[in-house]
DNA sequence: TTGTACGCGTTATCAT
DNA sequence: ATGATAACGCGTACAA
């Protein structure tokens, strides 16, 4: 007991108001049930002594805390601190906490924070797995917490999702190579167990075959994860390619790779677009910064995260909730990078 | 009452394992206090009814939770993230919970993220304050929630507070651009009332005199937030300087606002560093992915974290705690944008 | 309109 | 070693 905050309880303003202790309740949750004089004096009470209410007691009482939780896959990924904010600030309008929490692409931590958001009694789950397949994810529902998975695609329909189109994201962005007059092109990805860089993969092969060209003239330049550092590392592979036989142009699975190739190509002093045409995808706020500003695929991110909240509390709230499915439509961002 | 995840309680378990509700109890916290067999037999119970603690009931017997928060100023700014990494890692080593919350630089969400941690009793917060100065940080404390300023200087020791020492990397900033011979350098950043930003200038002022060069050689370019696009339209101004005045270097007060010039640059057709060095202030990930590697002073984020993590916890902790203002000392690192 | 009594799940004390 | 019981702060049904 090293420091007794004195926490001044419901009984203390009573006391100090002069009032019962169900008085005080009354005034904070049914305040038009109480007269005004003694709703008057009780508040003042309750300024005097610097009452808080106790959370922990509510939630106790209530059975479940006013808390939403995001658990995101990188918290140094600006797509994800989007996708957080539209969730923060549809939990804000819904009057519910948010506990932030990050996974870093670790299935223990992200399992660790799924415990201890059970324990705390949490509304919903709101997720972007490491493994959208893994049957912890079942486990949590199965113990009854809402859980809603986000920017990910799990086959099934144990839960709610929200997602974007990810093989129209890629097919998009290949059409516009192909309109740009490109006849070589890189797709630069991986690995493609990630659900995401299949499908966009997919699309941009499904886009180049649509217009008819040699599905061998659509390189894959693989990448063993979705970081700079990748990206620079395929960009040598990239650059390192006899120019007459090089892809004019790179797709890449998102921002962050490319921008990887762009310093790459930048070092190895490829001009971009004029020798090498790049195409992200996420159209991060550094998309738009970069040297080059970067062509890339726009996801509605806080609309997502806002979409998603709305599921969980709905989930959370409404006994007649049924599982959806949200597919939301990405969009091409053109800019300097693609554009001469 | 739409749906009771008919919540198994300690109680429950009990039943089910045939033993009395304390032995539960000290299953969990006293595990020595009973038999093997017994043990066995009630984490058995736990296990097949899915017992998860409850943390609202914890807490409320305890008086306190077991979670700490971060109040960040702004989850878009990589250099937070990284601060929030070295928080959450200290707070998992110490087994306690993270709130992590985004006042976005607005005071008011910053007021009502605090009124929910106070609610929630929280153990203690860190925040990096939109107004280091305000009253309302003062409140926090005196109502009895430890708290520690992260990343900024507050007048006084009524907190713990860790920070880096501003002027020193100013000053680091401007003796490296002073070595590689630049004799005009601009000063890119604002406003000056933020703390930080003053700290760097001076700095950045210090050395320059130090050098002996003319105080008028060292142009301050006011921006009037440290974000790519205010660096951009500051860009505009530098860039549009003809070329015998314009300085041949510039300082940033932060690497967002550098990658902001770079791009301008880039796009008037500077070469950099050749024409236009520049230096930055973070050192983000996305500093070192530039298309021109960023020259930045690094700052220890993560272990400003780690530390700020520690103060709290000592404070929440131990009676004999003191204030400390915790000064860590920045880096310099030295990249293509200042390397010729 | 106001006051009283009980229960939420957990833990710690005390008695067995 | 184990079991019974009170208490934490709040919300609410019910009694006055």
């Amino acid at each position: 007991m090293a420091r007794p905050p004195a926490s001044v309880s419901v009984k203390d303003v009573a006391a100090a108001a002069g009032v019962s202790l169900g008085t005080v309740s009354n005034v904070l949750n049914r305040p038009d049930r109480v007269t005004a004089s003694t709703r008057e004096r009780v508040e003042r009470a309750m300024a005097d002594l610097g009452f808080v209410r106790n959370e922990s007691a509510r939630s106790l009482r209530a059975g479940r805390t006013r808390a939403l939780a995001y658990v995101m896959l990188d918290a140094g990924n600006p797509f994800f601190t989007d996708v957080a904010q539209g969730i923060e600030q549809a939990a804000e309008d819904a009057g519910l906490s948010l506990f932030l929490c990050n996974s870093q692409g670790r299935a223990v931590r992200e399992a660790t924070h799924v415990d201890h958001l059970q324990a705390q009694r949490v509304q919903g789950i709101l997720m972007t797995p490491v493994d959208p397949e893994s049957a912890a994810l079942d486990a949590i529902a199965e113990r009854g917490t809402p859980l809603v998975i986000v920017d990910r695609i799990r086959k099934g329909e144990q839960f709610c999702s929200v997602a974007v189109d990810d093989i129209l994201g890629g097919r998009l962005a290949v059409e516009h190579l192909i309109d740009r007059g490109h006849q070589r092109v890189a797709f630069v990805g991986g690995p493609l167990s990630i659900g995401q860089v299949a499908d966009r993969y997919q699309g941009a092969q499904e886009a180049w075959a649509a217009a008819g060209f040699a599905p061998e003239d659509l390189t894959l330049i693989a990448v063993e994860s979705l970081t700079v550092a990748a990206g620079r590392s395929a960009g040598e592979r990239l650059t390192g390619i006899p120019s007459g036989r090089r892809p004019t142009a790179a797709f890449c699975a998102n921002d962050l790779v490319a921008l990887g190739i762009l310093q790459q190509a930048t070092t190895a002093g490829l001009r971009v677009p004029e020798q090498l045409a790049i195409v992200g995808y996420d159209d991060i706020e550094f998309a738009a910064a970069a040297a080059v500003p970067l062509t890339s695929v726009r996801q509605p991110r806080q609309e997502l995260g806002r979409v998603a909240s709305e599921l969980v509390i709905d989930e959370a709230t409404n006994i007649h909730h049924h599982h959806q499915q949200v597919v939301f439509t990405p969009e091409l961002v053109a800019r300097a990078s693609t554009l001469a």
